[in-house]
DNA sequence: CTGTTAGCGCCTTCAA
DNA sequence: TTGAAGGCGCTAACAG
């Protein structure tokens, strides 16, 4: 019902022609009302220190009295700018781009900016799209995530008349601005713990590997950095790697340890990709007895809150998400302001964070 | 450098006054080059049947050579219609809501709709705020969490020009539709559940409970539940109730379930009141060596997918999110294009999903 | 099926 | 500091 009856009511009432249907107060009403010209409401919203107190305290008035509220699309039209910043996630299922959307969140001072976001699913493609569609509204800038974007898609930013930051992935050549890590020098630091700690052989685990065929590549980054590492350390051997395309999660950490278990008794530790997927190798040596970290070493990688928790707790590498998000947020207000950005290139680093699933007694 | 060159560039570009500032293509210039009417291009992206094939073979022509897309903003401002849905959740880093956005973006098919998220924080306030600023961009729809809106937000919706669905909560008195659950059911079938089972003195575990001095509702409800069964069964005992203001973490389920088992040594159960608490909950049994489910039974809320990877797996509520999600969206759309929706209030019930942490041996 | 005519509500530009 | 005129790019409403 609700809504029938409201339907019904609307059309009933929009029959007349004089009145013009219904319509909301635009920006004329008030300027009649207060008695001042329409521009000077205008600025009485994009540039309050441009009116006099006397001309903001009449049009104050009216607009409450009326609830007027400018309408984002003619002011989107006549300006040919929008007042939101675009973020591009590859998931909202993976836990990581929380902590990141908090970081963001939490910048999100001073301006009336909105926050619009989108997810490309892991795909490029979905990505450019996405993309394609915040430039058409203008907006105050970018965020999307890596810096594996299309040929298509890192021109179309260029070309773009905002300023873009990229997130979650160091590079020495981002398209404008770029707050991130160094996942190969992040898994190095990590896998080396392992050794540090007294570990000899370790596996290697990860979720949502690939897609579309070819390697995701934070992830291709990482089994490069354990390649390297384990090569030097008494050889690399490609079964100890064990991925898949699935989305990562503690599931797969758990299918995937068990398959590890089974098919490599020598492995002695694992570093996980994400920790979701140490959550669920964890589980997995618990229920088959096997004791973390006297038997198997596990170190993961993204330092979720929830590793601090477990039992034992679980080593990781902290990406610094939050920090990460808030950043990137906090540059790109900074440089749409048109301030100079010292650094556009920010490695944020990471720790490896050593806890009891590294610790053997 | 990308960006600071890029400015100078642009900056210096647009000084000519002939060319209008790398103005965009628009409709006029698809028209101009196809040789056919304004309307017939605008009419070729809104309603294609209306267009003849040789018309759209020629525009379509046009338009990929001048990479056309028409402007979101002058659509808006001339339709008073924009193709997105607006979504309000109360959280990005409550895991529940994952999944229900997981089960939004699985519905939508058909049309080029967008989705746009809000951020509530749990404060009815700013959930007012956001859907007081889509509103005043004529989206399609609305989705928004719960039932708890403040009386003027629900006129507000009521008014708006657009299909409205509540989620998560189900209720009697929908604003428009309402897709949910029944949080009193709910929780009542759960701790039957631990009873069932064989336990005699459950305890109540709950993060987020309350917001700015009065009860979050849906925790409201489920303790109401709390308070009923447990006078039924031995009496109710308001210690073995703990909750907290903080969001609902596996680390809050942890020191919940540490007070408790220090305060109340009595309880041989819990029910959380989402799986992150029971995840820290059991860790902390973990911990001390407390056997679960021999020694305590956990039962938790919402049937999280790490709850069946857990050792022992976890007993837990499940709140179907990805089918409210889903089926919300659908219905949105039907509603939106039309269609008399029979039914638009939909509980979608719950399960009680028996795992190892309910079955004592 | 196609085209014409008027705006949508606001901001840019320029003049006062 | 304020205001007047014009147009942003598109679609509604009507005509052909």
């Amino acid at each position: 019902m609700g809504k029938s009856t409201k339907i019904i009511g609307k059309a009933a009432g929009g029959r007349e022609g004089a009145s013009p249907r219904k319509r909301g107060v635009t920006i004329v009403d008030v300027a009649r009302e207060a008695n001042v010209g329409r521009m000077t409401v205008s600025r009485y919203f994009s540039e309050p220190h441009r009116v006099s107190p006397e001309m903001k305290k009449r049009i104050e008035k009216v607009v409450k009295r009326l609830g007027y509220a400018p309408s984002p699309a003619a002011r989107a039209l006549a300006s040919k700018r929008s007042n939101f910043v675009g973020v591009v996630i590859p998931s909202v299922t993976n836990f990581v781009f929380s902590d990141v959307l908090k970081g963001i969140y939490s910048a999100e001072l001073s301006n009336d900016h909105q926050i619009q976001f989108g997810n490309a699913h892991y795909n490029p493609r979905e990505e450019e799209a996405l993309i394609r569609n915040f430039l058409l509204q203008n907006p105050t800038g970018i965020i999307t995530t890596g810096a594996d974007q299309t040929t298509e898609c890192r021109e179309l930013l260029r070309q773009a008349n905002c300023r873009v930051v990229q997130i979650m992935e160091y590079t020495e050549d981002p398209i404008d601005m770029v707050v991130g890590l160094d996942h190969y020098q992040a898994t190095l630091a990590g896998i080396q713990h392992l050794y540090d700690s007294g570990y000899k052989k370790p596996g290697f685990l990860a979720g949502r590997s690939f897609h579309g065929g070819s390697m995701e590549p934070r992830i291709s980054q990482r089994l490069e950095a354990f390649k390297h590492i384990t090569s030097k350390n008494g050889g690399f051997d490609e079964s100890h790697v064990l991925h898949t395309g699935e989305p990562s999660s503690a599931n797969v950490g758990r299918s995937l340890m068990s398959d590890l278990l089974d098919r490599c008794p020598e492995v002695d530790s694992v570093f996980c990709n994400n920790d979701d997927i140490a959550l669920g190798a964890l589980f997995e040596c618990q229920r088959r007895g096997v004791n973390v970290p006297n038997e198997i070493g596990i170190c993961g990688f993204n330092d979720f809150e929830i590793s601090s928790v477990t039992f034992p707790t679980l080593t990781s590498v902290c990406s610094n998400r939050f920090k990460m998000g808030k950043l990137a947020m906090e540059m790109l207000m900074r440089a749409s302001e048109g301030e100079e950005i010292e650094q556009p290139s920010v490695d944020l680093g990471f720790q490896v964070v050593e806890r009891e699933s590294t610790q053997r007694k």
